[in-house]
DNA sequence: CCGCGGGCCTGAGAGC
DNA sequence: TGCTCTCAGGCCCGCG
């Protein structure tokens, strides 16, 4: 599922339910997701309070009043669905994750406000670490990670030094976390279409031959925070998982110009094109051939 | 450094 | 109905 605006959705949903609440309890329902599950990780979450849940690229970060932190990360399938307590919750209708029974509701926290909060996920590529602060500059899966695509470090010149050299695709150079943190397959096809740049195009040509940026790497940037904004603002894009802490849908996906759109119109004005997938680093791309140079 | 393929998992959808 | 095949918002590893 999750690219930085479903996680966002997600820490989102998951702020007034976690910020300043104590966990009572959690249950881990098997050994592990994708990795096995630290052998203390319950007791080092239990009965402590959370005094702040982050993110950082496409992680979301429980701080603890231990001083511990709990790195959780959605893999494909991750979803996380808060039940309040009686008579307090009243979300709308709920759409269930693929099965409606919760099979895949993995790890279970139970808050002392009532609120419980079930991480869901088929297909387990998520996983979830708990590291001490004081050791996340060392923390490997963090280590590396380039700028947030949305913050003040994540700018034309930025983009184009990280570029500057790379004989890669372009669309592999934005899939690369340590290049800019966040973006995944869908979100790479949309701001290069809507830069009206080819997911081909060879990476290093953002810059001038001195490194500096160009025209194209200003528009690149400019579309990346537009459509990582839009997509925040709609709950981010429910294909098969993703969902909103509330059950409900995300909406962006009703926004693509190309991401599943093999075979139909080219949404650009007056481009005559049609949408084309082809294969690039293992993942589809879509794009347009005719406006995307 | 790079691209590529395989692996990790389950489930949905298409085609037969 | 049911089988087989392909594909899926991520990421890591090893190969050449």
């Amino acid at each position: 599922m999750p690219e930085l605006p479903e996680v966002e959705t997600v820490r989102r949903g998951l702020q007034p339910v976690m910020e300043g609440q104590r966990i009572a309890r959690v249950d881990t329902r098997r050994d592990g997701l994708r990795f096995p599950f630290q052998k203390d990780f319950a007791a080092r979450l239990q009965g402590y309070v959370v005094n702040g849940l982050g993110r950082r690229a496409k992680y979301l970060m429980a701080d603890l009043e231990t001083g511990d932190v709990l790195l959780m990360h959605l893999g494909m399938s991750g979803s996380f669905r808060v039940t309040l307590p009686e008579g307090e919750s009243t979300p709308g209708e709920f759409h269930y994750p693929r099965s409606e029974d919760r099979t895949h509701d993995h790890v279970v926290f139970h808050m002392q406000n009532g609120a419980v909060i079930s991480f869901n996920d088929p297909r387990r590529f998520g996983y979830m670490k708990i590291v001490a602060r004081a050791e996340l500059d060392a923390e490997p899966l963090l280590k590396g990670l380039g700028p947030e695509p949305l913050g003040n470090a994540f700018d034309a010149a930025m983009l184009a030094h990280a570029c500057a050299g790379k004989k890669t695709s372009l669309k592999a150079a934005l899939l690369d976390q340590r290049v800019v943190a966040g973006l995944g397959n869908i979100y790479v096809c949309e701001a290069l279409f809507r830069s009206h740049l080819s997911p081909k195009r060879q990476a290093s040509t953002l810059a001038d031959r001195k490194g500096e940026p160009n025209d194209r790497a200003r528009h690149l940037v400019t579309a990346i925070h537009t459509v990582l904004n839009a997509a925040i603002k709609a709950g981010g894009s429910s294909l098969r998982d993703h969902r909103q802490t509330s059950g409900e849908l995300g909406y962006f996906q009703h926004s693509f110009l190309v991401y599943d759109r093999e075979g139909e119109p080219c949404k650009t004005p007056k481009c005559t094109g049609t949408i084309k997938r082809f294969t690039q680093n293992g993942r589809s791309t879509f794009w347009c051939p005719v406006c995307q140079k």
